[in-house]
DNA sequence: CTGTTAGCGCTTTCAT
DNA sequence: ATGAAAGCGCTAACAG
């Protein structure tokens, strides 16, 4: 395989000379500029960037880390989305997308540290975090360039980090706005189906749920409050130990759609009328929700648009530009259907 | 930032001890080795996995080639499920994956050849083929290692590079198993609405619509053959081009799930009942065709399975392991729901 | 405008 | 069992 010294010899000019005309040095002769083009050509040469990435110390690659096992990630619709969302912005810029592949639940730090003292990437992405994450302690401590698509809090809720970088929906506000919505339509028992508690996200959403009750003058029940994975079987199964209850739920908020997809099974294959019997409200839009029937109520997460400004701040802090406001809050929109309000208020399906 | 000199100045060794206890090195103190890891915990030191490509020669990473813009591979759920299968086993080999992002249509071949000859990547998965397509020529012309999911065929459509390693299913067969459903139930007008037909396994589909038209003595009709990009709304189009037609078809072969949904979709919107008016078909099995109403029949693939087959021949071709056979076939299986047969004698919907 | 030199951080013979 | 030295392919001062 051609080398930069094959190229050099070639064109009877020196390597730094080849590497000028690799970089677009302009103050190199138009004659030399083409024998060594042509040899390149000859040769059929192209540069090893890792040799490169040796010295620049840039890969020009950036990291996703998903902080779940692949095969977990990609069964929810949200990473394909948020990274349709990077990758147009990557593709613009020139750099790669690398996924960082993690076992299991928690060595997502030491490949992330990994990847950054490796120099296999020039900063990364992280799509969620936890409460109290290490990750992201780890990442401000060291300052490496990073955006979170979400928000640090510590391990107590409170928000953390105020120079970090980071893009989010205001998901308190979301499911306030969720709850809300159940509320005017006259529900007062209304269930929670929630994710696995220690994410940002669901701490989120679970904060904004009690909230609207709080407004509304509703005691905060914790029986109607249940958490479990993200599939729609957990759904399932969360709808069954709330209908057990003494006084079961007329309504249910799930942190995603997923789960809520599991609820509404569940929900006709026991025969009950949805919404008339149980109203059910879910998250980010799935385009899935548009098709079920009943359609289903969701809350609207701009996940591409996440992706896409999370890509773009992170070019910006590599490119050395400052980044004007740090964090940004994209907001969401509650698409009424009719798992809540019925076939003939809902809107339109698609 | 800590490299591994600096270790074993603090640890008293030469760099090459370092590395020694690094790789695993069999014949070295247990004294030694204890010191250096010492040191190694108290610097915080990390391997630059750069430099050590940069003489090993390896990345221990591979490249996923989509073939396509992220923002559009990302849009169809086969992505995110093939990534799935791959990443389940890159995770346990402990390998990355790297998204080679690319600009447009045809820039896949450069890319490819950056990613191979910049050594950033060991093999590549490409995920889908284009008839007579030049990155597969060069891919073998180069011995580079690399796996294809679906099956090199030259311009002509005939197979070609029988050395080469691929997974794949009988896309022909499933085609024709489609149709022959349709025809058993005794359609004899059954629109073909295609993708952009270059692809390999656009091309398969069609091949077996058009076997199994043949077998059933029924005259090929270009009129019912539309093709179109992989979207709803072209589905919704070719429907409505396919419905003017003098003598419109009474079914419709989609080769992909986005499509049919396009298809039912426009159908139901045209107040069309289906099946009764029109019967649908799609492919791959999209989760959301469960949930339609009527449900889709659709041809299951066994996406994850491909991946995880992909990922799994590429590791052994890396590791210098000869992989039994070269190819492999997955099988499909036609999953027949409402939208062929009418709800009473579909089947189970999840 | 171009060549010389040094070195990025690591692995790997070859000695000892 | 360990160290010395060379080199992976490239870029980046520094000369000229």
């Amino acid at each position: 395989m051609a080398t930069i010294k094959d190229v050099a010899r070639a064109a009877g000019v020196s390597p730094s000379t080849v590497s000028r005309v690799l970089a677009g040095h302009p103050r190199i002769s138009q004659a030399t500029r083409e024998r060594v083009l042509q040899a390149m050509q000859e040769l059929n040469y192209h540069p090893n960037a890792i040799a490169r990435s040796l010295v620049t110390r840039t890969s020009r690659t950036i990291g996703l880390i998903t902080s779940r096992p692949t095969e977990q990630a990609f069964a929810n619709p949200f990473f394909p989305e948020v990274i349709r969302g990077i990758g147009s912005v990557l593709e613009e810029e020139g750099y790669n997308l690398l996924l960082a592949t993690t076992h299991g639940e928690d060595d997502d730090y030491e490949a992330c540290m990994r990847l950054f003292r490796g120099r296999q990437v020039d900063g990364v992405i992280l799509t969620s975090s936890r409460l109290g994450d290490r990750l992201i302690a780890a990442l401000v401590a060291e300052e490496q360039p990073f955006v979170l698509i979400g928000r640090p809090l510590d391990a107590e809720g409170r928000p953390v980090y105020s120079e970090a970088h980071w893009v989010n929906n205001d998901n308190v506000a979301a499911a306030q706005t969720a709850v809300e919505h159940l509320l005017s339509l006259g529900h007062r028992r209304i269930g929670f189906v929630n994710g696995p508690p220690h994410w940002v996200f669901t701490y989120d959403r679970l904060e904004g749920y009690r909230t609207a009750l709080a407004r509304a003058g509703i005691a905060y029940d914790p029986d109607l409050v249940l958490s479990g994975h993200i599939t729609q079987q957990d759904g399932g199964r969360a709808l069954e130990r709330l209908l057990s209850l003494p006084d079961p739920p007329t309504a249910i908020v799930a942190v995603d759609d997923t789960l809520a997809l599991g609820v509404l099974d569940a929900a006709l294959r026991r025969g009950l009328r949805v919404p008339e019997d149980l109203a059910v409200v879910g998250f980010n839009d799935d385009p899935i929700t548009a098709w079920t029937r009943p359609t289903l109520t969701t809350v609207r997460i701009p996940v591409f648009e996440l992706g896409v400004m999370a890509a773009r701040m992170l070019v910006s802090i590599l490119r050395g530009q400052p980044v004007r406001p740090r964090q940004v809050i994209l907001p969401c929109q509650l698409i009424v259907r009719a798992s809540t309000v019925g076939e003939g208020r809902a809107g339109a399906n698609v």
